[in-house]
DNA sequence: CTTGACTCTCCTCTTACTGGAGGGTTTATA
DNA sequence: TATAAACCCTCCAGTAAGAGGAGAGTCAAG
C-alpha cells in the first residue's frame, strides 16, 4: 500500500488529480485511514488509472469514463461513446481548420495592406429561409412602400409564423434609378395559405456574403451600398447573386429615423 | 436607443452575452437608467459588437480583443495575436487529428475482436532522455544487483540530478538465459563528473512502446515478458528495439515485494 | 387597473482540475 | 526526546464564457 505521494509518483498523475477521482468516484483509495483521513492505494490500482488516463488522452470526459468502469463495460458501450467521439473530433477538425483558414486570411490582408482590415464589412453565411414575399416593378426605389404594404395582412393574421426581420431583394443585375425590379419578403417558419398576392418560396442560402450596416435613415443608403460594393471589389470578391436589404430596425419598430438599422447584403464568391 | 432585448434581436447576440459584455467591460451600454438599472444601447454600438463577434469566431479570448480593441488596436497587435492563434489552432488540429487517429484504431480493434481491448497493455511514447548508466554481460537476470550497486554512487552523491526511477535496458537480441547482457541506467537532469565505471548518455527517444505493468515480486516477471511479446505479435506490431524494464517501485522504496512495481517496455512498429 | 412581456440583480452550475491557507501527521535527524 | 522537514488533510477560490433560474421591479397595451 501507498501513500498518495508514492502513488503519484508511479502513476505520474499528480495528487490533485487523485484526490478529484477519489472524490467524483472514479477511482476510490483501496484503504482511508479513519482517523487522520489519508489514502493508502494499492499497486493493483494502477493499471485502472492507466486505464482511465488511456481513455482521457483519446478525449473522453471522466463521466463517459466513469460509466464505462461502472457497467461492467461492455464492447458495445464502448464501441458507441467511440463513434460518438469521432463524429465530434471530425467536426471538431473541421471547425478549426475553417478558423486556420480565416486566421490566414486576415493576416495575408494585414500583410499587404499594412493596415488592420475594415471590420464594418462582415463576410458571413446567409441561411436558407422560407419566405412570403411580392415582388413588382416599382417606379422608384422609394415606392418600396407600396410593396411592403400587399405584406402587411402577414403581420395582422399571421405574426406567429414571423421568425425573422423584413428584407428586400434586388433583382436587377445592374444599377437603376427607376423601375426597380424588388422582391419583399418576409421570413416564416412553415408553408401559409395566403391570398395570390402574396407567395411563399424557399430562399436558398449563400455560402458568402459580404455584409455590412446602414445606420440612420435611409437617404444616404445608396452610399453604403457603393462602398460595399466597392469593398468587394478590392477584396477580390465578384458579385455572385441579387442583393438583399434586411430590415433590422425599420420605422414599424421605432419613430426616430436615427434608430434604424439596415443590413446589406451581397452574396459573392472568391475570384 | 434600444433596450437590450431589441438589441439582442438585432445583433442576434443573447441578453446573457449582452449582460457578461458589460460586466467585463468589453462593450458598455451607451446609457444606463440610474433608477432602474435598464441598459440602453444605440445603433452605433452595433459594428463593435460585430467586431467582437468577428474576432470570437475566429476562436480569440475575450481578454485578447479587449485589448485589441482598448488600445487603439494597433494592424500590428492584431498580426501578434493572430499569429500566436495560427500557431495554437494548428498545434490544437494535429492533437485532435491524433486523437482521432487513435479512436479509429480502437474502433478497428474493437469491429474486428468483438471484445473489448486489453488495456493491460497500453502504446505510448517513451521520451528522450538522458542517464547514467552502467552496462555489462552478467552470468544471470537475478545478478542484476551487481550493476545496480555500481550506480550507488549516484543515490548518495547526485540525488538532486535524478529525474526518473531506475531502469533497466535489454541488448540482448535474442532471449537468453545465461550471460545476458544489460544496461542499467538512472535518468539525470544534466551532465555529470562521474567515475569511468559510470556513463553519461542521451537515450534516444521511442515513438512507439507498448507497455505493461508487473505488479509484485520479480519471480514471473519472466511470464509478464512473455505475455507483452505475444500481444505485439497478436496485434500486429513488430520488435523495434531492446526492451526495458523501470523499476517504479523497488527494493530501494518499499519493503514488501508484493508492492514492487515494474513497467515493461518494448519498442515497436506497426507491421 | 390589470396582464403579460421585459428587465434587473444575484445565485448556482458547467470541466477537470490548480493553487493556496491553515492545520494535523510521519519520519528522520540531532 | 525534541524538532524540523516532508507529507497529508479539508476547505475555499478560481479558471472561460456564458446558461439557467429565482424573486422582484418596470413598461406598454387594452
Amino acid at each position: 500500500m501507498f501513500k498518495i505521494g508514492d502513488f503519484s509518483r508511479l502513476s505520474l498523475v499528480t495528487v490533485k488529480t487523485l484526490h478529484y477521482y477519489d472524490e467524483i468516484g472514479l477511482l476510490k483509495p483501496v484503504r482511508v485511514d479513519r482517523f487522520t483521513g489519508y489514502r493508502y492505494y494499492s499497486a493493483d490500482q494502477l493499471p485502472r488509472l492507466n486505464h482511465i488516463r488511456s481513455l482521457r488522452s483519446l478525449g473522453l470526459s471522466l463521466e463517459q469514463i466513469a460509466t464505462l468502469m461502472n457497467d461492467s463495460f461492455s464492447s458495445l458501450q464502448l464501441r458507441n461513446i467511440l463513434v460518438l467521439k469521432q463524429a465530434e473530433l471530425r467536426q471538431r477538425i473541421d471547425d478549426e481548420q475553417q478558423r486556420l483558414d480565416k486566421v490566414g486570411e486576415l493576416l495575408k490582408q494585414i500583410e499587404k495592406e499594412e493596415k488592420v482590415p475594415d471590420y464594418q464589412v462582415v463576410i458571413k453565411e446567409l441561411p436558407a429561409m422560407k419566405i412570403a414575399s411580392v415582388r413588382g416593378t416599382v417606379p422608384t426605389y422609394h415606392d418600396i412602400t407600396m410593396l411592403i404594404e400587399k405584406l402587411a395582412p402577414m403581420r395582422t393574421q399571421h405574426a406567429d409564423s414571423i421568425v425573422g426581420p423584413i428584407l428586400a431583394i434586388y433583382h436587377d443585375t445592374e444599377y437603376r434609378e427607376k423601375e426597380v425590379d424588388i422582391e419583399v419578403a418576409i421570413p416564416i417558419s412553415r408553408d401559409l395559405i395566403l391570398p395570390d398576392s402574396i407567395s411563399v418560396r424557399d430562399l436558398p442560402a449563400e455560402e458568402t456574403a459580404a455584409t455590412t450596416l446602414h445606420l440612420g435613415p435611409y437617404g444616404t443608403i445608396g452610399e453604403t451600398g457603393t462602398a460595399l460594393m466597392q469593398w468587394c471589389e478590392a477584396n477580390g470578391y465578384e458579385l455572385a447573386g441579387p442583393d438583399r436589404e434586411v430590415f433590422l430596425a425599420n420605422p414599424g419598430d421605432t419613430d426616430d429615423p436615427v434608430n434604424y438599422v439596415t443590413e446589406l447584403q451581397q452574396p459573392v464568391r472568391k475570384v
